[in-house]
DNA sequence: GCCCTATTTAGAATAGTTCTTGATCTAAAT
DNA sequence: ATTTAGATCAAGAACTATTCTAAATAGGGC
């Protein structure tokens, strides 16, 4: 699987993307992320394999890194309960679904046409700038997670 | 407005609840959180107010309490991204929605009819037993938070 | 090449939460 | 009433994820 880096490489590479700068490090980070597909590591998991790219990249830089790209909207930053941060690079609107039985995190599409906050009753006036929905249960996906289904 | 502790405390002082017992600590923080209604504190909040009703109590009771209770379906812990766990006795299906402008958490209730689960494309044979979508904005409920919107 | 600022690094600090230990309480059995 | 076993509590230590701090470094504009 060839690795997602050109979106972001290609286009801000050296130059600004927001009015920031895509620094190696961001990069490197990034590519991670990319490469690392549906997988929403946590920044620790990050730093491991982003210190095979680049060893002297510190710990607090992959944090720095993951904030500056989420704030310029590149990824997104998934929080399930108080668990350690998870990111992704997925930026279409889905929903995150973590499995009792195997552990995983999987993203959820949205349907088609469908909008997220459609069921909820929001007040009049109300402003969305960001929704995030965590489900947890069992997916059904493995064999395993099949049979734990009562 | 009186105090919604009845629920539990006729049912369950001193006796079981889902094979807990219902001690003087737990009704105290289940109380402190009924008596705050819809304000959605911290455990430290709680803390504060559930020391005036029993000063001996302690944090780390407050904590094991609070996760009691969560374990045995009575409130509902509240994750906004990575800031401090919130509580809820609202155990009506609802989203919850932090406005950046005002800083608060308000509950939103699901449309008539609506079901939370219905917008997005769930694999076949996944189960989900549990559900937290929050969303962050601005409510345009108070005065400033009207004038923010562009 | 030099300067200015943004960024990185490493480690210390912090916040929220969980863990540990011994004390206390409760319910049930004696 | 006493004993016993197990659940719960209090206090503080420990832990984890994250943020902060200060000094070093890097990169783009001149």
């Amino acid at each position: 699987m060839a690795e997602k880096t050109l979106d972001i490489s290609i286009s801000t590479t050296a130059e600004d993307f927001g009015g920031l700068r895509m620094t190696k490090q961001r990069q490197v980070v990034y590519d991670v992320l990319a490469a690392l597909g549906r997988e929403h590591p946590t920044a620790a998991e990050i730093f491991v394999d982003a210190k095979e790219r680049m060893p002297s990249i510190s710990l607090a830089t992959v944090y720095n890194c993951l904030e500056t790209l989420t704030g310029a909207g590149v990824i997104r930053q998934v929080c399930i309960d108080r668990a350690a941060a998870r990111y992704c690079a997925n930026l279409t609107p889905h929903a995150h679904f973590y499995c009792d039985c195997c552990e995983k995190v999987f993203d959820i599409e949205l349907k088609d046409s469908a909008e997220a906050t459609s069921v909820w009753s929001l007040p009049k006036g109300s402003k969305v700038t960001e929704m995030q929905v965590a489900m947890r249960g069992i997916c059904g996906l493995c064999p395993r997670c099949r049979s734990e289904e009562s």
